[in-house]
DNA sequence: CGCCGTTATTTGCATTTGCAATTAATGCAA
DNA sequence: TTGCATTAATTGCAAATGCAAATAACGGCG
């Protein structure tokens, strides 16, 4: 061994190991969607929608794992492209439903086929399998993270 | 269901689950990282230095995953923050040695044990086989998808 | 040796991001 | 019903990011 790593292996460091293949396939993805005028995070936000619309902004910033003062400013944007469209929830006005256009449904089915064409592509040689192994552990890794973010370390010692 | 999604489910697909878990696991640990005086982007670096030290700017980006312009930034504040040590290498000045000062190792050893712990937390549940499943099939998407960005569209097509 | 295309890193500049503060509305309690 | 803590979204402002241009050094070729 050229130094010595001691115990710690980054190229067998599941949080290593997790945040490059997450980068790639986001780069790559988001390579994709430019191509078709789209940032990914507009993507996200469309394809969140396209799960279920009307939504409210909190709603979908946490879907899109998108911070929601960021979301705000990128709504904005596609409102003016005229891809969403925002209106105030009639029994909550707190809230800001947000649904698609026709444009903005157009730009989510024209790119639906090629997200799932690129998850093939990424799941290339996987068996129908190990697809589903790999979905079922990034769930329950996802799960078991959920709740020390929620809690704000209450250390009582 | 509320308005049918076609045959596009969010919640099942792959690129979504994995930037979903990626996330998370970033987010979570930057805390802990911050909780040290680092950043996660720091953390990143010196992991990859401890690795592999001396190493240039530009494989370490690869490593951490960080633009090389951002990564140039980032050194010469952990830099001036004594974290690090830049250097340009005797056989070819174009390149710049990054390695760790004193404190910056000793960050890292206090960290390492930390980083260590919050994998076995991200993984809990999860079987030894199924570690190693996951690994594989994160180091298999991230191979699959290696070449098409290397490419820039050459679509003789 | 001197020129030139390539590689490595840094910097300029515009954009994106995130946190904290602000604005606005809800709903519970006095 | 008035007041207040809570929730939702937006905006201000500073920091982080990314792309493209600049800078510097390498390596091969004439």
């Amino acid at each position: 061994m050229s130094d010595k790593a001691g115990a710690f292996d980054l190229a067998d460091y599941v949080p290593y190991l997790l945040n490059r293949a997450g980068s790639r396939i986001a780069d790559d993805f988001g390579q994709v969607a430019r191509d078709e005028g789209l940032s990914l995070q507009m993507w996200r936000v469309l394809a969140v929608l396209h799960h279920r619309e009307p939504r409210p902004v909190g709603e979908i910033a946490e879907w899109a794992t998108i911070e929601v003062s960021t979301l705000s400013r990128i709504l904005r944007t596609m409102e003016n492209q005229r891809l969403v469209h925002r209106r105030r929830f009639a029994g909550d006005y707190r809230k800001v439903l947000v649904s698609r256009t026709h444009e903005g449904r157009a730009a989510t089915e024209k790119l639906v086929p090629v997200a799932l064409a690129f998850e093939s592509l990424a799941t290339a040689g996987f068996s129908a399998e190990e697809v589903e192994t790999l979905k079922s552990l990034l769930r329950r890794l996802f799960d078991n993270l959920g709740d020390l973010e929620r809690m704000p370390a209450t250390r009582a010692g």
